[in-house]
DNA sequence: GTCAAATTATGACGCCCCGTCAAAAAGTGT
DNA sequence: ACACTTTTTGACGGGGCGTCATAATTTGAC
């Protein structure tokens, strides 16, 4: 990516995640950098574009931190785990990107942009997806796990996909939820991603205790991987 | 709610619906029906207001269908499967107030709006959560459900509603999911909720086959009340 | 039926945003 | 120094937001 875009897109992100999106406009982002506004259409067709492309650098860290988290040793559900701590993670340490991953699943942002970044998304959502169903896959052919009949392991994927997102975004839109009875939604997390696993009846069996210290182990153990993961990108774009 | 603001609802809703938040204005609104631009303002102060109110008219549906289920007779995880109908029926039936609450989770509508209407959405929603809890109470209390210790029913019931809200978000916002390989989404998601039932050790424990088998008798069992509800509630505003 | 007071409706206005495009500026090679 | 190419500029038309002085309508007392 050319530098001129590059200073765009860093200009546009704070606003972006400080104001919203509604906030986010040409001439604003204009005002804040030495360009005229044309400039920036030179660019960026639209300001659904420079959304997509900050989302693109989202998607590449967070695809980065599954290929770490896949590649760890152990058996398919300590791997699994690994997995959700990367989860866990990116919704911590890169807020951001998480916004901004859901700004693309609200509003209208495919209507106008350029079918290629669109395909980069894409490839990078496949991407992730496929990166966690090796692990799954891993479980099917080592025999520590028996999916049902007829269900691939891109579709139990789907369901961790689900309760990891459906949390994360529940929780951080539902100002209420202590209010009705959740406190920590984050440990709730945590044993609803191991009760599916147990109701999967994917092998080694673990309570809930176990599976929570589990996650505080694989996290330690991550942790700073993940951090020099997060630098060295920060440095390429 | 007075006459004219219900007007102003009912025109409102098809741009929602049709062309997005975006192109929801008050110009357009005003031009579609006999009043000025002005008028509308009398009524609500911002088209964000517009949102919440007809949030509030598909929240109060919701929680009606969620009503129905939950006052269905039989075992804990029968009637469970029958608030999950209720979910399936209420994005199939009244999808474009399912859209709606989730526009909620997505544009800065909070900001903009009067507390008054937002307390009327948060209670709605505790509502749905505090219905749900009691199947689950029932559950624990008849033995039929020992939830991890310091675990209470709603957050038991935060782990289904990730499932239900994560699966149908992902899967309407992500067009390329049966390319990754989830080709029913639907089914998917049974499979899920039942499994996250088996891993709680909720009983009587089922395998996917009986789950869905029940799934699809509940779906018959309930269709006409549920239609009847809809009925009911679109007379009423 | 009349009239003044209260309520409600109107739409022009100021401000901001979008995306365009002709004109200006800067850069390039000879 | 000059012609040609590339990049930048910002004014412009179209449109949305929210306001508010003015106009129209309703109300109710006599």
């Amino acid at each position: 990516m050319e530098r001129r875009a590059r200073e765009i897109l860093s200009v546009a992100r704070p606003i972006l995640l400080e104001d919203g999106f509604q906030a986010l406009s040409m001439d604003r982002v204009a005002s804040q950098m030495e360009y005229a506004k044309g400039t920036i259409y030179n660019h960026f067709p639209n300001k659904e574009e420079i959304v997509l492309a900050l989302a693109v650098q989202g998607m590449k860290l967070r695809r980065a931190l599954f290929a770490k988290a896949v590649e760890q040793p152990g058996g398919s559900r300590h791997r699994l785990a690994c997995v959700g701590a990367a989860c866990e993670f990116f919704v911590s340490n890169c807020f951001d990107d998480f916004r901004i991953e859901q700004l693309l699943r609200q509003v209208n942002i495919w209507d106008k942009t350029s079918e290629h970044r669109q395909n980069t998304i894409r490839e990078y959502e496949t991407s992730c997806i496929g990166l966690v169903s090796t692990v799954v896959q891993a479980a099917v052919e080592s025999g520590e796990l028996q999916p049902p009949p007829g269900m691939d392991p891109p579709e139990i994927v789907f369901g961790f996909w689900a309760i990891c997102y459906g949390s994360q975004v529940l929780a951080h839109s539902s100002p209420g939820l202590k209010e009705v009875g959740i406190p920590d939604f984050g440990r709730a997390m945590r044993i609803h991603l191991n009760s599916l696993c147990n109701g999967f009846g994917w092998q080694p069996f673990m309570n809930w205790q176990q599976h929570i210290e589990l996650m505080d182990s694989v996290h330690q153990q991550l942790s700073s991987d993940f951090h020099q993961i997060i630098t060295s990108q920060r440095e390429d774009q």
